[in-house]
DNA sequence: CAAGTGTTTTAGTCATATCTAAATTATTAT
DNA sequence: ATAATAATTTAGATATGACTAAAACACTTG
């Protein structure tokens, strides 16, 4: 007896596009409003309600009129499915084909939408199914479950005298990751904390001292040395 | 100064595959048919007549109404990329993710509209820019010039006696390769022909006589031993 | 060469995903 | 609490690519 695989429903690019970024906003916020998603996906507002009044029909997302979404389970399970093919992409190019971690993103942001299952477990398992991509993000397994990395913490909440190494660079804007590369702030390197001031981290990477803005170390995420 | 390069139309996945059917069909005939396009496409007839009008305004094909469709330059140009994407994609699935030769043709036929034209560039580079994919079709290189095989022949046009080396075989049914491969019958092989009749040609395989039907046959292209 | 048959095109409809403009609802400030 | 402002939704339009049904055309056959 076959019965229907209600996990895989077929979704276009456009709705798994819109269940990402719901999933990206609803991080950090209970509900993700009208005009955030526009923003996020540079659509009018106006598109993103008629999409999320269906994607709230088809069962993805529970949907209260003015105030925003949130994903269902099976809303969830489809932007992690999605996740998990982007950042198993960006680590291929970057292994296998030899892509720049400048460059991955945006390959990866076409190529997630169109793999199929078989590609995804192929590469996990060429890849020796990592926990990380090339910026560090973490990759959720087959079982969409999120590894386990107890140790990471934002470089910014640590005090004068941490030492760790970095594990996470979160951005993907190509200008900041560039600078991010020239700098030695990548995934692996080790660093210390000098000195912090209000607006800035003073930090010590391979002998040199580094002033590091605010805006830059906040997107730094650091283990301590486990030695 | 900066000026637009006409070569790269932003084409949709349809208008793409319409271009390889008619590439295909015109390989064979002059002009590719309303209905042959149809059937190809398995959409319906007067699906095709709206698309092949548009793709005429778009200066990518000939259209002559009631007669049928031939590629303009602009759209042969823009057909030889997609195949050479397709081809690519067969290969570096094969060679580098472990895909059966069964398995190539349903990815390759999505992903070959997504891919960019840097990751067209890595996968050839990796691969050593293969001049054919796995089922041995030939790969247009760069410039999207077919590679030179002088010596290929199709194995039905030869006499008893014939001595030579599959490089090709020309189907991508899933069970007919599967038959072809449970043969031994795959590109690098070497085969002799034994007897030919009306509707059946005997060949000798690693050291085995088949009698391998006309319907089959047709479908291998051969090279002779150079030794 | 006039019918009849089959192919091709036209016309009208539908689904998807976008837009702009207008209407509605919610929030903020007086 | 009311009015102004901002966010959200509705309504109506557009583009793409498919469909069916009907009309137009082109071959083939008597
Ligand atoms: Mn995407
Ligand atoms: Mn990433
Ligand atoms: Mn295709
Ligand atoms: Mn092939």
């Amino acid at each position: 007896m076959i019965l229907f695989d209600m996990t895989k429903k077929i979704l276009s690019e456009a709705q798994e596009d819109y269940l990402k970024q719901i999933y990206f906003l609803t991080e950090t916020l209970p509900l993700a409003g009208t005009q955030a998603l526009a923003d996020k996906l540079g659509v009018a507002p106006a598109s993103v309600t008629v999409m999320i009044q269906k994607l709230g029909d088809m069962g993805l997302v529970e949907y209260e009129q003015y105030k925003g979404v949130r994903l269902s389970d099976s809303g969830l399970a489809a932007a992690l499915e999605l996740l998990r093919h982007h950042r198993l992409l960006e680590t291929f190019l970057h292994q296998a084909l030899g892509y720049g971690w400048d460059e991955v993103h945006e390959e990866a942001e076409k190529l997630e939408h169109y793999i199929s299952e078989t590609f995804e477990a192929r590469m996990a398992a060429w890849l020796g199914h990592p926990s990380r991509d090339p910026h560090g993000d973490p990759i959720p397994d087959s079982n969409l479950k999120f590894p386990l990395h107890p140790e990471e913490t934002r470089l910014i909440d640590h005090l004068v005298g941490f030492e760790g190494r970095i594990v996470r660079v979160g951005t993907q804007d190509r200008d900041e990751l560039n600078l991010f590369r020239q700098l030695g702030l990548v995934p692996g390197a080790t660093l210390s904390v000098l000195e912090a001031t209000d607006d800035a981290l003073r930090v010590q990477l391979n002998k040199e001292p580094y002033l590091l803005p605010h805006s830059l170390a906040q997107k730094l995420w650091v283990e301590k040395e486990s030695l």
